[in-house]
DNA sequence: CTCGGTCATGGTTCATC
DNA sequence: GATGAACCATGACCGAG
C-alpha cells in the first residue's frame, strides 16, 4: 500500500477460519513483519521506534496521555504511540547505532585548515556528527541493574560494571573515524597507553554516583591486575578487538569475588 | 496492494533515450515532483487536492464548468481545477486525516456558553477536528470486496459486513473525546444502548446501496441473536473494548451461513 | 530471522500573495 | 485565507550476517 500511513490491508480474514498466519503488531494491530526489538510488531512501529530511540527524541502528548494507538491512528500521537512500544517491551539497548555516516568527511586528509571557511565548516560538522556516532549507548556502559539509584552494589556489580566501561571504552575507540584505519598492532598500542584515562573520562561522563567511583578506581586495579597475571594487557584489547560488538568478556571465566 | 485506479504504471518516461527528468504534471502541466494521490502531479496540486479532501471543500465554477487548467491559469476556478484532478485519476482515499493536532480543547469542561465568542469558536473548531480525526477510513467498515459496485454479496460477505460496520462504531467511539476517559462499564452501558442506532447510521454515512442495506438489517438481526445466544451483548462488547485494536471476531467460530 | 538502510510518498510549515 | 516550495516523517522493501 501507499507508504507514508497505513494503508488498510484489508485484514486478511479469509472465511475458512482456519490457521492463522498472521500475526499482529503488539502496538498497533496492524500485520507484523516479525520480531523487532524484543516484540511482534509492524514495520512502520520498527521504523518509529528506532528512529525516536537513535535520535533520542522526546514527544509530547496533547491530549491525556491515553490517545489509542491502532492501526489508523498511530500516527496520530506519537508521544503516546512511544508510550505504548515501551509498554508492551520493546527494548531500547535493541537499537544500534547507524552504521553509515550522512556525511563522510574527506579520509585520509585534514583540510581543517587550508579549506574555505565554508567547507571547513561543513567538514567539521561531519567529524562532529560522525562522533557523536560513535558514543555508545547508557545502558551498554552500565548495564541495567546498575542504573538504579539506592543500589547497594556488590563486588560482582562493581567488577561487571568495570568490565562495561572498559569494554565501552575500546567500542568507542573503534567507531571514532580513522581509528579503524590504523594497523591493528597501533590500536592495540593506543590503548594500551590511554585505557586508564578514557576508563576515568568515560566514568565522568556517565555522571557515576561519587561513592562510587573511588571504590571503582581501587577495584578496576585490583581486577586489572588479576587479568593481566592470565593474559597480557596487549592479547586481551586485541581479543577485545576482534570480537567485534559480541561481549565475549574474558573476565566471566574468572571467579571475581 | 491499494491499486485502486487502472494501472497507469508503465508510462512515464517517454523521453527518447535522454535525461528526461522533467515529467509533467498531469492536472497543470508544471512540473511534477513524484507521483501524489495516485498521479504525477506538481506540489501545488498535490496541496490544493490534498485541502479540498481534507476540508470536503465544494467549490463553484462562475463560467461553464470547462474552465482550462495550465500552469498559470490553474488558480483561476477552482471547480474546474478539482474536477480535473479526480478526472485524472488522483484518489481522495489516498488523503489522510491530519498528524498532530493543533490544539486540543480544555479537556474536562465543556466552555461552549461561557466563554467569549472567540474563545468558543476555538473550542468548537478543536472539538471538530476531534471528531473529525475519530472518522475511521471506509475501507475499515467495508473490507475491500465489498466495495465492489456489481458485486453478488453472499451470506458469508453480509457477516463480514455487517461485523466490519459494528466494530467500526466501537472504535469510533473509542476514538471520540472524553469517551475513553469514561469508566469501562460505562462505556460498555452507552454503547449497548445505542450500537443499533450506530450501526444504521454508518451504514447511511457510508452510503451503502440501497438493495442492500434492508438485507443487512435483518441479517444483523439474526446475526446478533445467533451472538447473544452464544455470548451476552455485554461481554461481546467488553471484549470488543478490552481487545483494543485487535480484530477478535467472535463470530468466527460460529457457523455463519 | 532480525538487524541495518533507502527513498517514494505521505505529512506539515510558513513566506508570499 | 489560499497557495505552493521546502522540509520532515512514515513505512514497504531490500540486503547483510
Ligand atoms: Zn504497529
Ligand atoms: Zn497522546
Ligand atoms: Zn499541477
Ligand atoms: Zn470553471
Amino acid at each position: 500500500s501507499t507508504p507514508g500511513t497505513a494503508g488498510d490491508k484489508g485484514t486478511g480474514q479469509q472465511g475458512s477460519g482456519q490457521s492463522q498466519q498472521h500475526i499482529e503488531c503488539v502496538v498497533c494491530g496492524d500485520k507484523s513483519s516479525g520480531k523487532h526489538y524484543g516484540q511482534f510488531t509492524c514495520e512502520g512501529c520498527k521504523s518509529f521506534f528506532k528512529r525516536s530511540v537513535r535520535r533520542n527524541l522526546t514527544y509530547t502528548c496533547r491530549a491525556n496521555r491515553n490517545c489509542p494507538i491502532d492501526q489508523h491512528h498511530r500516527n496520530q500521537c506519537q508521544y503516546c504511540r512511544l508510550k505504548k512500544c515501551l509498554k508492551v517491551g520493546m527494548r531500547r539497548e535493541a537499537v544500534q547505532r547507524g552504521r553509515m555516516p550522512p556525511t563522510q568527511p574527506t579520509h585520509g586528509q585534514f583540510a581543517l585548515t587550508n579549506g574555505d571557511p565554508l567547507n571547513c565548516h561543513s567538514y567539521l560538522s561531519g567529524y562532529i556528527s560522525l562522533l557523536l556516532r560513535a558514543e555508545p549507548y547508557p545502558t551498554s556502559r552500565f548495564g541495567s541493574q546498575c542504573m538504579q539509584p539506592n543500589n547497594i552494589m556488590g563486588i560482582e556489580n562493581i567488577c561487571e560494571l568495570a568490565a562495561r566501561l572498559l569494554f565501552s571504552a575500546v567500542e568507542w575507540a573503534r567507531n571514532i573515524p580513522f581509528f579503524p584505519d590504523l594497523q591493528i598492532t597501533d590500536q592495540v598500542a593506543l590503548l594500551r597507553l590511554t585505557w586508564s584515562e578514557l576508563f576515568v573520562l568515560n566514568a565522568a561522563q556517565c555522571s557515576m554516583p561519587l561513592h562510587v567511583a573511588p571504590l571503582l578506581a581501587v577495584i578496576e586495579q585490583l581486577f586489572f591486575v588479576r587479568l593481566v597475571g592470565k593474559t597480557p594487557i596487549e592479547t586481551l584489547i586485541r581479543d577485545m578487538l576482534l570480537s567485534g560488538s559480541s561481549f565475549n568478556w574474558p573476565y566471566m571465566s574468572i571467579q571475581c569475588s
